[in-house]
DNA sequence: GGTAGACCTGGACGC
DNA sequence: GCGTCCAGGTCTACC
């Protein structure tokens, strides 16, 4: 079935679609045209893979299936999310205008970063990605999702992303030799409890009015979630005014602002801090020195 | 608050 | 084929 959606004049889906690696986690996947697909495990357990291009109105989704209004509604409110539809960066646009370095990214109508539906995915995405190569962050995911997650109907190679509830049954050991997530295995089985239980609702602070410093220090509660994993979901979460440095800020932000000189985590901070609350956007639509 | 070392995997490299 | 080195963040212990 289709449902069209509406989108603010400044978006644009190939933007947000190549924002980021994610892009290149199953269940994504990028159609020819630039589009999305997905496969989404909704809240009654159906699983459905649905499409999203780019349309004069705005944006055309197709499903696999026929859905009830209910379920309508639900995958609307999915890919509002998953794609920032409710975000306005105008104000951003504003400032990022005056700066040679983010003139291609306005041009673009970049700034939306592609998000999973939920945080609890976010969250193990964001896991796999630290202190490993970017190859095997994609086998983790990919080995986690075909082997835990609930099969699309119509084709059983394809399957959407584990529940905490279905991780929540699986052990250490598993992970360890089953998804070869070495040392992480741990942190994605406390996670899994943990919000299976219901003890930690992380998808409340999708809408949490905390202040950013607060809500990075709940982010950091998470077993195996430290600075950089913490930053990176702030970014997801729609909060902008904090950057996410890894080894990779490290070495852009030295080659282009201190010559190459080895530099600290607060080097990069103090970098971007004029930046204010969109000083992470602005870190990471910059149009990096490639060398 | 800052620092050092352990934790793991997989790719590159030398033998 | 085997061993070694290295890259990549987080955690813990220690100062």
């Amino acid at each position: 079935m289709t449902v069209l959606l509406a989108v603010r004049p400044d978006f644009s889906l190939p933007a947000v679609v190549r924002s980021h690696g994610w892009i290149q986690m199953v269940p994504f996947a990028e159609l020819p045209d630039g589009g999305l697909s997905y496969i989404v495990r909704l809240s009654c357990g159906i699983v459905v893979r649905f499409t999203v291009q780019a349309i004069t109105s705005g944006l055309r989704v197709d499903t696999t299936d026929i859905l009830s209004v209910e379920e309508q509604s639900e995958l609307q409110e999915t890919i509002t999310w998953m794609l920032g539809l409710e975000q306005d960066f105008g104000k951003f646009y504003q400032l990022a205008r005056q700066e040679p370095k983010l003139a291609k990214m306005v041009e673009r109508k970049a700034g939306r970063v592609l998000r999973s539906p939920t945080l609890f995915e976010d969250v193990i995405r964001t896991i796999l990605t630290t202190n490993t190569l970017w190859q095997h962050t994609l086998k983790m995911c990919r080995e986690l999702v075909r082997r835990f997650g609930d099969p699309l109907p119509t084709n059983h190679d394809l399957h959407a992303f584990p529940t905490p509830e279905r991780l929540a049954l699986e052990n250490e050991a598993t992970f360890r030799e089953q998804i070869r997530m070495g040392y992480r295995a741990p942190y994605v089985v406390n996670l899994a409890q943990v919000v299976a239980s219901g003890v930690l609702d992380l998808e409340d602070y999708k809408t949490s009015s905390l202040p950013m410093p607060q809500l990075r220090k709940e982010l950091m509660k998470i077993i195996g979630v430290g600075g950089y994993a913490a930053a990176n979901l702030l970014m997801l979460l729609g909060r902008y005014d904090y950057v996410p440095v890894d080894s990779w800020a490290l070495k852009v932000v030295s080659n282009e602002f201190f010559g190459g000189a080895p530099i600290t985590p607060k080097q990069v901070l103090t970098t971007f801090e004029r930046w204010g609350e969109w000083q992470g956007l602005a870190y990471w639509f910059w149009d990096w020195k490639v060398n």
